[in-house]
DNA sequence: GTCAGTGCAAACGGTTTGCATGTTT
DNA sequence: AAACATGCAAACCGTTTGCACTGAC
Protein backbone atom coordinates (compact mmCIF):
# COMPACT_ATOMS: atom_id res chain seq x y z
CA UNK A 1 0.00 0.00 0.00
CA UNK A 2 0.66 3.33 -0.90
CA UNK A 3 1.98 5.90 1.76
CA UNK A 4 -0.29 8.97 1.93
CA UNK A 5 2.72 11.57 0.43
CA UNK A 6 3.06 8.74 -2.38
CA UNK A 7 -0.68 8.34 -2.86
CA UNK A 8 -1.01 12.44 -3.43
CA UNK A 9 1.82 12.63 -5.57
CA UNK A 10 0.58 10.05 -7.57
CA UNK A 11 -2.75 11.86 -8.10
CA UNK A 12 -0.87 15.12 -8.92
CA UNK A 13 1.38 12.84 -11.02
CA UNK A 14 -1.83 11.44 -13.42
CA UNK A 15 -3.18 15.21 -13.45
CA UNK A 16 0.28 16.76 -15.23
CA UNK A 17 0.11 13.94 -17.48
CA UNK A 18 -3.10 14.75 -18.69
CA UNK A 19 -1.79 18.17 -19.38
CA UNK A 20 -4.07 19.73 -16.19
CA UNK A 21 -2.32 22.33 -13.84
CA UNK A 22 -1.44 22.07 -10.85
CA UNK A 23 -3.07 24.42 -8.50
CA UNK A 24 -2.92 25.24 -4.87
CA UNK A 25 -6.65 24.55 -4.75
CA UNK A 26 -6.14 21.39 -6.59
CA UNK A 27 -3.04 20.36 -3.88
CA UNK A 28 -5.20 21.22 -0.83
CA UNK A 29 -8.39 18.79 -2.52
CA UNK A 30 -6.02 15.90 -3.16
CA UNK A 31 -4.84 16.61 0.63
CA UNK A 32 -7.77 16.36 2.05
CA UNK A 33 -9.40 13.12 -0.13
CA UNK A 34 -5.63 11.25 0.65
CA UNK A 35 -6.20 12.03 4.49
CA UNK A 36 -9.57 11.29 4.52
CA UNK A 37 -10.61 8.11 6.15
CA UNK A 38 -14.13 8.38 5.27
CA UNK A 39 -16.62 9.15 2.69
CA UNK A 40 -16.61 12.90 2.39
CA UNK A 41 -19.35 15.06 0.98
CA UNK A 42 -18.20 17.97 -1.40
CA UNK A 43 -19.24 20.70 1.25
CA UNK A 44 -17.08 18.59 3.85
CA UNK A 45 -13.99 18.83 1.00
CA UNK A 46 -14.72 22.05 0.60
CA UNK A 47 -14.61 22.74 4.47
CA UNK A 48 -11.55 20.84 5.01
CA UNK A 49 -9.82 22.65 2.26
CA UNK A 50 -10.51 25.82 3.55
CA UNK A 51 -8.91 25.19 7.14
CA UNK A 52 -5.42 24.84 4.86
CA UNK A 53 -6.46 27.97 2.06
CA UNK A 54 -9.21 29.82 3.75
CA UNK A 55 -10.35 31.16 0.58
CA UNK A 56 -11.17 27.95 -2.06
CA UNK A 57 -14.11 28.54 -3.10
CA UNK A 58 -16.85 25.93 -2.91
CA UNK A 59 -17.28 26.14 -6.97
CA UNK A 60 -14.14 25.26 -7.14
CA UNK A 61 -13.65 22.35 -5.11
CA UNK A 62 -16.68 21.49 -7.25
CA UNK A 63 -14.91 22.04 -10.38
CA UNK A 64 -11.63 19.87 -9.20
CA UNK A 65 -14.18 17.12 -7.70
CA UNK A 66 -15.33 16.91 -11.39
CA UNK A 67 -12.06 17.14 -12.82
CA UNK A 68 -10.78 14.13 -10.65
CA UNK A 69 -13.46 12.40 -11.30
CA UNK A 70 -13.25 12.78 -15.07
CA UNK A 71 -9.73 11.06 -14.69
CA UNK A 72 -11.09 8.38 -13.08
CA UNK A 73 -8.98 9.59 -10.33
CA UNK A 74 -11.64 9.93 -7.87
CA UNK A 75 -15.32 8.26 -7.19
CA UNK A 76 -18.55 10.01 -6.34
CA UNK A 77 -21.71 7.84 -5.31
CA UNK A 78 -25.13 8.80 -4.47
CA UNK A 79 -26.67 7.45 -1.53
CA UNK A 80 -30.33 7.65 -2.04
CA UNK A 81 -30.17 10.70 0.46
CA UNK A 82 -28.39 14.23 0.80
CA UNK A 83 -25.19 14.91 -1.18
CA UNK A 84 -22.93 12.54 -3.23
CA UNK A 85 -19.94 11.60 -1.37
CA UNK A 86 -16.41 11.33 -3.23
CA UNK A 87 -13.34 9.53 -2.36
CA UNK A 88 -10.16 8.52 -4.29
CA UNK A 89 -10.26 5.62 -6.76
CA UNK A 90 -8.18 2.75 -5.81
CA UNK A 91 -9.64 -0.71 -4.06
CA UNK A 92 -12.41 -1.62 -5.74
CA UNK A 93 -15.50 -0.94 -3.29
CA UNK A 94 -18.90 -0.88 -3.11
CA UNK A 95 -21.19 1.46 -0.51
CA UNK A 96 -24.52 0.83 0.73
CA UNK A 97 -25.72 3.53 3.35
CA UNK A 98 -28.34 3.50 6.54
CA UNK A 99 -31.65 5.01 6.27
CA UNK A 100 -31.87 6.18 9.87
CA UNK A 101 -28.43 7.14 10.19
CA UNK A 102 -26.34 8.39 6.94
CA UNK A 103 -23.95 6.49 7.49
CA UNK A 104 -22.65 4.89 4.34
CA UNK A 105 -20.13 1.67 4.58
CA UNK A 106 -17.68 0.06 1.83
CA UNK A 107 -18.22 -3.26 1.23
CA UNK A 108 -16.12 -5.58 -0.69
CA UNK A 109 -17.01 -5.18 -4.15
CA UNK A 110 -17.25 -9.24 -4.96
CA UNK A 111 -20.38 -9.10 -2.95
CA UNK A 112 -21.89 -7.46 -6.16
CA UNK A 113 -20.31 -10.26 -8.10
CA UNK A 114 -23.57 -12.90 -8.61
CA UNK A 115 -26.22 -9.69 -8.85
CA UNK A 116 -23.60 -8.31 -11.47
CA UNK A 117 -23.62 -11.44 -13.37
CA UNK A 118 -27.19 -12.47 -12.94
CA UNK A 119 -28.31 -8.51 -14.29
CA UNK A 120 -25.69 -9.27 -17.49
CA UNK A 121 -27.13 -12.45 -18.03
CA UNK A 122 -30.86 -12.22 -17.66
CA UNK A 123 -31.21 -7.72 -18.64
CA UNK A 124 -27.94 -7.14 -20.47
CA UNK A 125 -27.39 -5.04 -17.97
CA UNK A 126 -23.98 -4.23 -16.90
CA UNK A 127 -23.53 -3.30 -13.33
CA UNK A 128 -21.72 -0.19 -11.98
CA UNK A 129 -20.70 -1.23 -8.90
CA UNK A 130 -19.87 2.45 -7.34
CA UNK A 131 -21.74 4.63 -8.73
CA UNK A 132 -25.20 4.25 -6.24
CA UNK A 133 -25.02 2.89 -2.88
CA UNK A 134 -27.45 0.71 -2.09
CA UNK A 135 -30.27 1.63 0.97
CA UNK A 136 -30.98 0.14 4.26
CA UNK A 137 -30.43 -0.31 8.21
CA UNK A 138 -26.75 -0.66 9.31
CA UNK A 139 -26.59 -3.51 11.47
CA UNK A 140 -26.76 -0.84 15.20
CA UNK A 141 -30.09 0.94 13.68
CA UNK A 142 -31.24 -2.28 13.14
CA UNK A 143 -30.75 -3.21 16.32
CA UNK A 144 -31.58 0.21 17.89
CA UNK A 145 -35.30 -0.13 15.88
CA UNK A 146 -38.34 0.73 18.17
CA UNK B 1 -54.62 -9.11 -11.36
CA UNK B 2 -56.81 -6.22 -10.13
CA UNK B 3 -58.05 -3.92 -13.26
CA UNK B 4 -56.96 -0.33 -13.31
CA UNK B 5 -59.94 0.97 -12.17
CA UNK B 6 -60.10 -1.57 -9.12
CA UNK B 7 -56.20 -0.64 -8.17
CA UNK B 8 -57.13 3.14 -8.05
CA UNK B 9 -60.32 2.92 -5.61
CA UNK B 10 -58.44 0.10 -3.76
CA UNK B 11 -55.62 3.24 -3.12
CA UNK B 12 -58.58 5.33 -2.24
CA UNK B 13 -59.73 3.05 0.35
CA UNK B 14 -56.32 2.78 1.77
CA UNK B 15 -56.92 6.50 2.48
CA UNK B 16 -60.25 6.76 3.66
CA UNK B 17 -59.09 3.77 6.26
CA UNK B 18 -56.06 5.77 7.79
CA UNK B 19 -58.47 8.67 7.67
CA UNK B 20 -57.57 10.49 5.31
CA UNK B 21 -59.66 12.91 2.42
CA UNK B 22 -60.16 12.01 -0.61
CA UNK B 23 -60.18 14.83 -2.94
CA UNK B 24 -59.80 15.37 -6.29
CA UNK B 25 -56.17 16.17 -6.71
CA UNK B 26 -55.80 13.20 -4.32
CA UNK B 27 -57.79 11.15 -7.27
CA UNK B 28 -56.26 12.60 -10.10
CA UNK B 29 -52.77 11.43 -8.50
CA UNK B 30 -53.91 8.18 -8.00
CA UNK B 31 -55.51 8.08 -11.33
CA UNK B 32 -52.36 8.92 -13.42
CA UNK B 33 -50.39 6.51 -10.97
CA UNK B 34 -52.33 3.74 -11.92
CA UNK B 35 -52.23 4.55 -15.53
CA UNK B 36 -48.85 4.95 -16.27
CA UNK B 37 -46.79 2.20 -17.14
CA UNK B 38 -43.39 3.50 -16.21
CA UNK B 39 -41.92 4.96 -13.39
CA UNK B 40 -42.52 9.15 -13.31
CA UNK B 41 -40.69 11.64 -11.51
CA UNK B 42 -42.74 13.90 -9.35
CA UNK B 43 -42.67 16.52 -11.98
CA UNK B 44 -43.88 14.37 -15.10
CA UNK B 45 -46.83 13.40 -12.51
CA UNK B 46 -47.31 17.10 -11.87
CA UNK B 47 -47.75 17.88 -15.98
CA UNK B 48 -50.38 14.37 -16.13
CA UNK B 49 -52.48 15.36 -13.32
CA UNK B 50 -52.58 18.76 -14.42
CA UNK B 51 -54.29 17.79 -17.78
CA UNK B 52 -56.59 16.41 -15.51
CA UNK B 53 -57.15 19.14 -13.14
CA UNK B 54 -55.30 22.41 -14.55
CA UNK B 55 -54.49 24.09 -11.00
CA UNK B 56 -53.24 21.32 -8.96
CA UNK B 57 -49.78 22.71 -7.72
CA UNK B 58 -47.01 20.76 -7.68
CA UNK B 59 -45.98 20.79 -4.28
CA UNK B 60 -49.45 19.14 -3.59
CA UNK B 61 -48.58 16.94 -5.51
CA UNK B 62 -45.18 16.31 -3.23
CA UNK B 63 -47.78 16.07 -0.65
CA UNK B 64 -49.78 13.39 -2.22
CA UNK B 65 -46.77 11.80 -3.00
CA UNK B 66 -45.31 11.50 0.30
CA UNK B 67 -48.72 10.76 2.00
CA UNK B 68 -48.85 8.01 -0.38
CA UNK B 69 -45.46 6.92 0.10
CA UNK B 70 -45.98 6.97 3.84
CA UNK B 71 -48.62 4.87 3.77
CA UNK B 72 -46.65 1.90 1.63
CA UNK B 73 -49.39 2.80 -1.20
CA UNK B 74 -46.43 4.31 -3.41
CA UNK B 75 -42.63 3.89 -3.31
CA UNK B 76 -39.97 5.86 -4.37
CA UNK B 77 -36.75 5.23 -6.01
CA UNK B 78 -33.18 7.50 -6.48
CA UNK B 79 -31.70 6.47 -9.45
CA UNK B 80 -28.05 8.49 -9.07
CA UNK B 81 -29.25 10.95 -11.46
CA UNK B 82 -31.79 13.84 -11.51
CA UNK B 83 -35.43 13.16 -9.68
CA UNK B 84 -37.03 10.38 -7.89
CA UNK B 85 -39.14 8.24 -9.71
CA UNK B 86 -42.57 7.15 -8.15
CA UNK B 87 -44.81 4.22 -9.02
CA UNK B 88 -47.54 2.49 -7.12
CA UNK B 89 -46.24 -0.30 -4.91
CA UNK B 90 -47.59 -3.52 -5.91
CA UNK B 91 -45.54 -6.43 -7.03
CA UNK B 92 -41.76 -6.35 -5.59
CA UNK B 93 -39.63 -5.01 -7.66
CA UNK B 94 -36.47 -3.46 -7.66
CA UNK B 95 -35.01 -1.01 -10.27
CA UNK B 96 -31.86 -0.39 -12.21
CA UNK B 97 -31.14 3.28 -14.22
CA UNK B 98 -28.75 3.19 -17.28
CA UNK B 99 -26.25 6.03 -16.76
CA UNK B 100 -25.91 6.64 -20.43
CA UNK B 101 -29.96 7.35 -21.50
CA UNK B 102 -31.36 7.67 -17.90
CA UNK B 103 -34.19 4.68 -18.12
CA UNK B 104 -35.09 2.99 -15.10
CA UNK B 105 -35.96 -0.41 -15.72
CA UNK B 106 -37.85 -3.13 -13.24
CA UNK B 107 -35.78 -5.68 -12.55
CA UNK B 108 -37.32 -9.02 -10.08
CA UNK B 109 -36.38 -8.47 -6.99
CA UNK B 110 -35.33 -11.96 -6.88
CA UNK B 111 -32.33 -10.96 -8.08
CA UNK B 112 -31.00 -9.33 -5.15
CA UNK B 113 -31.85 -12.00 -2.70
CA UNK B 114 -28.65 -13.15 -2.57
CA UNK B 115 -26.63 -10.04 -2.12
CA UNK B 116 -29.14 -9.35 0.67
CA UNK B 117 -28.14 -12.51 2.49
CA UNK B 118 -24.70 -11.62 2.36
CA UNK B 119 -25.08 -8.08 3.24
CA UNK B 120 -27.13 -9.44 5.95
CA UNK B 121 -24.58 -11.82 7.19
CA UNK B 122 -21.05 -10.17 6.62
CA UNK B 123 -22.27 -6.79 7.94
CA UNK B 124 -25.50 -7.29 9.14
CA UNK B 125 -27.09 -4.44 6.74
CA UNK B 126 -30.42 -4.87 6.13
CA UNK B 127 -31.06 -4.21 2.40
CA UNK B 128 -34.13 -2.15 1.34
CA UNK B 129 -34.30 -3.49 -2.38
CA UNK B 130 -36.03 -0.74 -3.82
CA UNK B 131 -35.21 2.91 -2.75
CA UNK B 132 -32.37 3.24 -4.88
CA UNK B 133 -31.69 2.29 -8.18
CA UNK B 134 -28.77 0.43 -9.37
CA UNK B 135 -26.77 2.07 -11.96
CA UNK B 136 -25.47 1.00 -15.08
CA UNK B 137 -25.19 0.72 -18.47
CA UNK B 138 -28.42 -1.09 -20.74
CA UNK B 139 -27.96 -3.73 -23.35
CA UNK B 140 -29.06 -1.18 -25.63
CA UNK B 141 -26.75 1.40 -24.64
CA UNK B 142 -23.75 -0.70 -23.99
CA UNK B 143 -24.03 -1.99 -27.90
CA UNK B 144 -24.04 1.64 -28.86
CA UNK B 145 -20.97 2.56 -26.83
CA UNK B 146 -18.43 3.93 -29.22
C1' DG C 1 -68.05 24.14 11.97
C1' DT C 2 -63.78 22.01 12.12
C1' DC C 3 -59.62 20.75 10.47
C1' DA C 4 -57.02 18.51 6.95
C1' DG C 5 -55.80 19.66 2.47
C1' DT C 6 -54.64 23.11 -0.96
C1' DG C 7 -52.38 27.01 -3.91
C1' DC C 8 -49.09 30.19 -4.00
C1' DA C 9 -44.67 32.02 -3.37
C1' DA C 10 -40.70 31.88 -1.08
C1' DA C 11 -36.95 29.12 0.86
C1' DC C 12 -34.20 25.31 0.75
C1' DG C 13 -29.93 22.04 -0.21
C1' DG C 14 -26.92 20.54 -3.54
C1' DT C 15 -24.76 21.71 -7.66
C1' DT C 16 -23.63 24.27 -11.98
C1' DT C 17 -22.59 28.30 -14.62
C1' DG C 18 -21.13 33.16 -16.59
C1' DC C 19 -17.98 36.29 -16.19
C1' DA C 20 -14.08 39.12 -14.87
C1' DT C 21 -9.70 38.33 -12.60
C1' DG C 22 -5.68 35.74 -11.28
C1' DT C 23 -2.06 32.14 -11.94
C1' DT C 24 0.38 28.32 -14.24
C1' DT C 25 2.82 27.15 -17.97
C1' DA D 1 1.50 36.03 -23.53
C1' DA D 2 -1.75 32.56 -23.80
C1' DA D 3 -4.51 29.40 -21.84
C1' DC D 4 -6.40 27.62 -18.15
C1' DA D 5 -8.07 27.91 -13.35
C1' DT D 6 -10.29 30.57 -9.85
C1' DG D 7 -13.65 33.54 -6.93
C1' DC D 8 -17.82 35.45 -6.73
C1' DA D 9 -22.56 35.77 -7.39
C1' DA D 10 -26.33 34.33 -9.60
C1' DA D 11 -28.86 30.62 -11.64
C1' DC D 12 -30.31 26.09 -11.46
C1' DC D 13 -33.04 21.77 -10.31
C1' DG D 14 -35.63 19.05 -7.28
C1' DT D 15 -38.00 19.47 -3.18
C1' DT D 16 -39.93 21.47 1.17
C1' DT D 17 -42.23 24.88 3.85
C1' DG D 18 -45.17 29.00 5.83
C1' DC D 19 -49.20 30.91 5.32
C1' DA D 20 -53.90 32.23 4.30
C1' DC D 21 -57.76 30.08 2.16
C1' DT D 22 -60.88 26.32 0.66
C1' DG D 23 -63.47 22.35 0.79
C1' DA D 24 -64.20 17.36 2.79
C1' DC D 25 -66.12 15.53 6.51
Amino acid sequence: MASVVERGEEVLAALRDHAKRITAPKRAVVEVLVDADEHLTADEVTKRVQVLRPDVSPSTVYRILEELDDLGLVLHSHTGHGAAVYHLAGSSHSHVTCEACQTTFEVPAEIYDRLARELLATEGFELNRHHVALSGLCARCRGAQS
